[in-house]
DNA sequence: CGTCAAATTGACAAGGTTCAAGGACCGTGG
DNA sequence: CCACGGTCCTTGAACCTTGTCAATTTGACG
């Protein structure tokens, strides 16, 4: 019954196609000029500022494989993760990042990123960077909301809820689980808690069954129930010509 | 010494130019484009949501007076304010809210809104939205370090400091104080708090000399010497000042 | 087998919330 | 002009969640 992931195989479709496919439909002309463009990628090595290495800032990327976050440090060595950007994601796409000065961009696993197709190429390609980008505002405010109003409890399952729904658009979620490659530190970075706090909170939902962690491995038991418990709708973006995409 | 506010005059700048021409020095064309847009105002009353107030979702706006938040309220009730709208603020501009679902657009107080002048009108112009998105962004960042990272008493103060920034833009900051038409309860669920506990908050900064607030007036003692102390750099929008992260 | 980073655990402190009860302020109607 | 009602602000005390500190254990890897 276990369906193997299939990113092994040289005829697998790549992830981030997968998951641009997934948000809006792609034509010929999208197809071939992103296939052509991850043709190109090149890797960026885990720990390095990503947007600095080599390109010049202000290119928009396409991330095709690893884990990156919007990370930003203050002066007293405290630090907050923004957010994470997956397999799929869009990286300086529209203001997004060129933008804000204080965000720092850096991977927590090595990454493979190519150079991304102009929207100009075709509509289908442009709806789904729009779509792409109207996800990504969707997961800052879902961020701000999980800090600011949920229990360290909620904030950790909202997260791993959040990862697991984004890694199934990309086909990245296999029986129910996936890689996530973060520390327990970091994860607290990234929902406002000390390490500690997240262990705690891990264990907590490991008996209640909500979840096992096994070798980076998180495996949700049963995602949908977790996630009505949680109060966490589908994500309905609406896109700018106006149909609803269901995540 | 005491400048009085101008805003009463009828020759003085609105609020909502002077702040787009603080982000970038408008040309003619720009200048008579919103002037021309202000004088077709309309006026939205207090707690009723914006977008959906009879001009169509997705018709770009620029608020010229009054305060608007983004809220998303949670199942069993709980609120979560993303931020605040403020004069000289764009609203739906670029994917920023016709894009998410989940947040509501509340206005605080009656709100005085127009149209938003075409970007290809003036380069300026679009130079100055562009800015003004940034900003935007740069203030979403902003709030999700708040509630991740910063005390319940930082919150405070870093929140105040920034609503000080923004407004000086507009020149609704007159002697270092301004008009703050929010509850303490209304704070408390912007910066992830109770409204008791916000109540504290501001004793505290009130005795330690940071601030006063008298009728809805919040008046910053020595904002610089505060900004400094509480690691607030200024909020440097188009300088992507790159250094490595320690982890 | 030794080493190092990450995970785990316990005892305790601190920060923030909850509950509950006034008190101040403001618009309204008498 | 004053009494009234409602909303918001203020304060105290008990309580709970989360943070801090300090081991100890586990697991990956050379």
């Amino acid at each position: 019954m276990i369906v193997r992931a299939a990113s092994q195989s040289s005829f697998a479709i790549p992830p981030a196609l997968r998951r641009l496919e997934a948000l809006s439909p792609l034509d010929q002309p999208a197809r071939a000029a992103l296939t052509a463009a991850i043709s190109r990628a090149w890797s960026v090595s885990a720990r390095r500022e990503l947007v600095s290495e080599g390109h010049r800032i202000g290119e928009s990327l396409l991330v095709l494989d690893g884990w990156a976050a919007r990370v930003r440090q203050l002066a007293d060595g405290r630090r907050q993760i923004m957010g994470f950007i997956l397999p799929g994601d869009l990286v300086g796409h529209c203001g997004f990042d060129r933008a804000v000065a204080m965000t720092t961009l850096v991977g927590f696993t090595a990454l493979s990123v190519c150079p991304l197709p102009d929207a100009a190429l075709s509509p289908t390609l442009e709806r789904a960077y729009a779509v792409s980008r109207a996800i990504d505002e969707a997961n800052l405010m879902a961020q701000i909301t999980r800090l600011g109003r949920l229990s360290a409890y909620e904030r950790i399952l909202d997260f791993l809820l959040e990862v697991f729904e984004r890694l199934s658009l990309a086909g990245l979620v296999t029986d129910n689980s996936f890689v996530m490659p973060l520390t327990q530190e970091t994860l607290g970075d990234t929902l406002g808690l000390t390490s500690v706090h997240v262990n705690r909170m891990l264990q907590q939902a490991r008996r209640a069954g909500e979840l096992n962690i096994h070798r980076g491995r998180v495996h949700l038991v049963r995602p949908d129930v977790t996630a009505r418990a949680a109060g966490r709708g589908p994500t309905r973006v609406f896109a700018p010509s106006c149909h609803a995409v269901e995540m």
